[in-house]
DNA sequence: GTGAAAGCGCTAACAA
DNA sequence: TTGTTAGCGCTTTCAC
């Protein structure tokens, strides 16, 4: 503490600039000169003040990630993956949780989070009604999800609607005909963009293809998307007494409250019926049976995320070019519940 | 973008000094004086340059959370808890991962995390033999577990000893003599103070006091503390062909992988086996059946650190109080995995 | 290739 | 109760 970079100056018998040339990488150096800084660096222990830097330069070196709630397995995961990639680009992020609270999440929007560069948001309760609130961020900002999908903002989301048909279309290839569906949005309104809504659509889609009938007592509404709520809708799956010989949860939080209602009736799994989740946390590993599941391409999402962010604050103020949306790849993890042999 | 406090006093007609003093609450200052600078700093959107506060008053408003991995689930519980308690204090989080590396947590602890006031570490591979990098360490500093005791820094940790006891006794209380215990550290140097060594401790200090013998064979070692480790060292314990009619899970994510294999052996579990975990993570509430386990007081942990950094750096460079240890208080949680009825 | 000097926006003495 | 002033440590023109 209290070293400066005057202080190595001044040891190492150059200017303030030289010193700050040798931290910063600058090219145009006399090697024999940056040695004698470094070695004044090192001799002094100094390490350059990050407040200063910032105050200077206008950027902190850290960003922001908003998540609803890190007890989600999830949004764990996700963090985990924006830290990392964040790292490799030597930038430190700040978690903030929105607390799935509708006022928290308009207050993060509106404010961005302290001391950041800029926020990678992952609303959970603002939607395409609260696109205006966007027009007024005037920090870079990288929305995570398709929630409010229309604004002036760049999007990085995953393929609700093929990943969540491909999901049907593995259960349709086992030879299920009876599918059910766990987790939909109990408020049905429409031009919604939900991962719920958006996922039940390619539920429907895939049923269409494959030529089997919509049944509406086998669409269960579950919020939130907890393993107890996809518990307690497979519960009254079970009891409203309608055939059934696959599931489909939404994500694999209910999936996990689903194999456990079969599990108390007596249903096997995937003998009996068959289960398959979307998110691929790492939990379905160790389910039992461990869950088949939709990779939505958390890696991806995350690396693309901190990548356009980094672009956008890079561009600074003026340039303002037009949203960009980045769909990362998924894939099916058959597991087995659907039959798989993985674990 | 670009206000600052010299545009609002002009606004307002009053000095630097005196927007500064509303900015910061101070009090001395005339409720006219302070409304006319409220209304000035309203109109422009004025928000303070948080770096330069930082370069001025040596506080950034950060703190640091190093964590080996939140893909974990009790490093994201205790990340959740740590944000939340950090929030109601007005500071932000910086989560860093040290990843379960020895060089990482190494240049962790040497360096702190950038931009922050102080840090709060949970190092999974740093052991008492690294005592001494405490020594070097500069900057306000709460260890979180109880590895690297002895040094001369502030310990939050949990009753491991007496939590691991208790849960031993509640399987004695259940009429079981044949506790096994999943999770002990392969290698077994003394005087470390892991939290498997600390927990294998209780189980047999339980032991002791019910008087039943101690048994290498129910021992089993599992390392990493995750599912798959806890699932085959349950294998193991099932194929070695030794009795048991309960099982001590070192943390949680271990126990849900004991579940899994006693569930494929067809051993019914609590009435053949009982099993209790360790951490009280919520996946517990979601397993088949739902798992007991001791809850180590995680948001006690959480508050009592951050409270702790936080007079930590208020005492400043030299103000060196000996080193202060709090152990968060826990309780034994029954449930379905030990003949309880709670989910 | 290196140095001198200005100033980023804020807080804290000290004055008034 | 409010104003003046001097930096905090760094980066960045602009000279040299």
């Amino acid at each position: 503490m209290g070293v400066t970079m005057r202080d190595v100056a001044l040891l190492a018998r150059v200017s303030n600039k030289t010193v700050s040339n040798v931290v910063n990488d600058h090219p145009h150096v006399h090697p024999e000169t940056r040695a004698r800084v470094q070695r004044a660096i090192a001799e002094l222990g100094y390490r350059p003040n990050l407040s200063a830097r910032g105050l200077r330069s206008g950027r902190t070196g850290v960003i922001g990630l908003a998540v609803p709630d890190l007890r989600q397995t999830y949004f764990a995961e996700l963090a985990d993956a924006v830290i990392a990639a964040a790292e490799r680009r030597h930038l430190s992020v700040i978690v903030g949780q929105a607390g799935a609270d509708r006022d928290h999440e308009i207050a993060v929007i509106e404010n961005g989070l302290k001391q950041t560069d800029g926020l990678l948001f992952s609303p959970e309760r603002l939607g395409t009604e609260d696109r205006g609130l966007l027009d007024q961020v005037e920090y870079p900002l990288v929305l995570l999800g398709e929630r409010i999908f229309g604004g002036p903002t760049d999007h990085v989301t995953m393929h609700n609607v093929e990943g969540a048909r491909a999901a049907v279309e593995h259960l349709v290839g086992l030879g299920r005909r009876r599918i059910a569906v766990v987790g939909a949005h109990p408020d049905r309104r429409t031009g919604q963009l939900r991962p719920s809504d958006l996922r039940v659509r390619g539920y429907r889609e895939a049923l269409v293809v494959a030529g089997l009938p919509e049944d509406e007592r086998l669409e269960r509404v579950a919020a939130p998307w907890h393993p107890a709520d996809g518990a307690a809708a497979t519960r009254e799956l079970l009891a409203s007494g309608v055939e059934f010989d696959a599931v489909f949860a939404l994500n694999d939080a209910l999936a996990v409250g689903v194999l456990r209602a079969l599990g108390e009736a007596g249903r096997r799994v995937p003998d009996d019926v068959a289960v398959i989740g979307f998110d691929n946390i790492s939990t379905g590993h160790f389910t039992l049976p461990s869950l088949s599941s939709i990779d939505p391409g958390r890696d991806e999402i995350a690396e693309v995320a901190v990548g356009m962010l980094l672009e956008r604050i890079g561009w600074g103020e003026g340039t303002s070019r037009g949203p960009r949306l980045h769909k990362a790849a998924f894939r099916v993890v058959a597991r087995e519940s659907t039959g798989g042999t993985d674990t």
